[in-house]
DNA sequence: TATTGACTTGGAGTTAGCTCCAAATGGTAA
DNA sequence: TTACCATTTGGAGCTAACTCCAAGTCAATA
């Protein structure tokens, strides 16, 4: 059991961003105390590592909240489950070939600076000019 | 020479988009005829190009808008350019990096949402149960 | 008992990056 | 000439995803 600062530290998220995350179905309701406090169990922490790793990997957050809503439900969703991941899972590997791309071109375009610093430089130290 | 139209045709970006990094400083200032309307050249598309490239792959707005700055101030700043590219690249290749890892735990997920499927459909049909 | 400090809530505010709008203009077709 | 259409501008509005705030509650400490 564990508390929203301990949950901030260990996972790096504002309470805010906790707090938030829980209002908007991001993660699943966490049980309070009597005083109304959240006492975060091991699987909320789970909840809450994945959502992260998700949402860092630009998973949209309502897809996520739907895949949360899905589980919620039961055995019956698995199917439905399976292939939201899917749909994210292709969209992901989308974006990694278009950031490899980019990447290809970023290196080339910084091959061609460092050339061009180069030749800058060689034509300074020829005298008179 | 190509309008706005086109260009927007082109590339895939709206008009609005177009008008918008031109006024941010995103793109360099394109020429317009007597009337004020914008006459896109090659080498505006090249930037349009660029520019669209590494907006995709999530580089900041603000960043880009820093690159086009240091181009149009001419050779002195070949090298501060450079930098900022390799340090763009470098924040790229962690972010594929991290995509990565995610892709491999949804691909892992989902291989066990396979078989949670199987195994709940061999429930089923075992009769009376 | 009074104060402190972590926590609660609902709601407002912020940021990045567009997207839309209204009013004005200029070229072209009927 | 009149009507139409694409374009212009500055500025307002929008969406996603937080982030901040004020007012209130509770447990623990001085």
């Amino acid at each position: 059991m564990m508390t929203i600062a301990e949950v901030s530290e260990k996972f790096d998220l504002s309470q805010d961003t906790l707090r938030y995350y829980e209002r908007i179905g991001l993660i699943p309701r966490v049980n309070r105390n009597k005083s109304g406090v959240r006492n975060y169990t091991e699987e909320d922490c789970k909840w809450i590592e994945f959502i992260k790793c998700m949402r860092g990997a630009g998973l949209p957050v309502e897809v996520l909240i739907e895949y949360v809503g899905l589980f919620q439900q039961g055995d019956e969703t698995l199917e439905a489950r399976k292939e939201l991941l899917i749909e994210q899972r292709n969209q992901l590997i989308m974006r990694i070939e278009e950031m490899k791309k980019t990447l290809e071109r970023l290196n080339y375009k910084i091959e061609r600076y460092e050339q061009a610093i180069v030749a800058k430089e060689k034509t300074l130290k020829r005298p008179e000019n």
